[in-house]
DNA sequence: ATAGTTGCAAATTCTTTGCAAGCCA
DNA sequence: TGGCTTGCAAAGAATTTGCAACTAT
């Protein structure tokens, strides 16, 4: 796990591979090259992806003789998601997955121009969360925020592009 | 619009027929039977609802004649979230619609157990997203937060059956 | 050996779309 | 009347599943 966490990591002490045969082990599953295969895929990179895209970066990644079928990659995700080690959600029409083990709670802001996800941090977001459930006499198991609308980046593009036209 | 609304209502100056027959104007469409009976069913109750639901109540309260399909069903109510009369979101598997037009900017708590939605108002939520989102750089359009759990009915039904499996 | 897995293709589920007939402005 | 809509059925997109052939343990 060398790459890029920008909110850094939370202490496990099982790698997610390890964490996973323990998971399948406890179900009386099989810790089989394909699924081995398809945790250590997931877990090389930290990008948000969807169904579609593993299912083509595995297309890229192995041959023909030792690539996971379609089939194998909904059916491993699935498991993932239960073992929790990624989180699923939903963001406008797509279901995108990320880590979740060994990685702390967070939310997103979600940029409409370039679908971009960018991942905070806020103590006072589940403070708040928990003041709220509390007045409803809720239990609380987790929470999902989104906040949508443009990043910085296209705010600026659109502000540059904006001022080229007015030149002309 | 007679029915409980938990959060209060907000000031508009249509109802929502009006609103969308003033929308489907601006983009040179027609307020056909169909799209009034749709309207007019969506907004005489407050219940969140998916597509299925409608579809459904739809069946039972027009008769065969006068029912509008699946397929106008399905388009209006794209064109009912494109006018602003509704939105849509994701709760677990399911996409619900609700009211918009007239309602207060509000959040949820789901319940896993029973299902339901819960709404809750915060401002404090909406100055945090905005401080949070200013730090990025990010202009805000909008947010969503689910916060998800057990609601109070189902844990004391919980709690009740445990108790009875405790005398046993 | 044998219970769990895989790949394949077919099946599902949910939603959208092409088109001929119908309806609104 | 002319153009937008509707209903129907077929097409799509995304995900799941049945089953016979495999493969971990």
């Amino acid at each position: 796990m060398n790459h890029e966490y920008s909110l850094g990591a939370v202490q496990v002490s099982l790698t997610p591979q390890e964490r996973f045969e323990e998971y399948l082990r406890s179900k009386k599953m099989r810790f089989t090259q394909e699924r081995r295969a398809l945790v250590d895929h997931v877990f090389s990179q930290h990008e948000h992806f969807d169904a579609n895209t593993l299912l083509e970066e595995v297309a890229e990644k192995f041959d023909r003789k030792s690539r996971p079928s379609r089939a194998t990659v909904y059916r491993t995700l699935n498991e993932l998601v239960e073992a929790g080690l990624l989180r699923k959600f939903n963001v406008g029409s797509r279901d995108v997955y990320e880590h979740d083990y060994g990685y702390p709670q967070h939310d997103h802001l979600h940029c409409k121009k370039c679908e971009k996800l960018i991942e905070f941090q806020s103590d006072a977001l589940v403070e708040l969360r928990d003041r709220v459930a509390q007045d409803y006499g809720f239990r609380v198991t987790g929470h999902r925020l989104i906040i949508t609308g443009v990043c910085n980046e296209c705010r600026t593009a659109k502000r540059r592009e904006r001022r080229r036209h007015d030149l002309l």
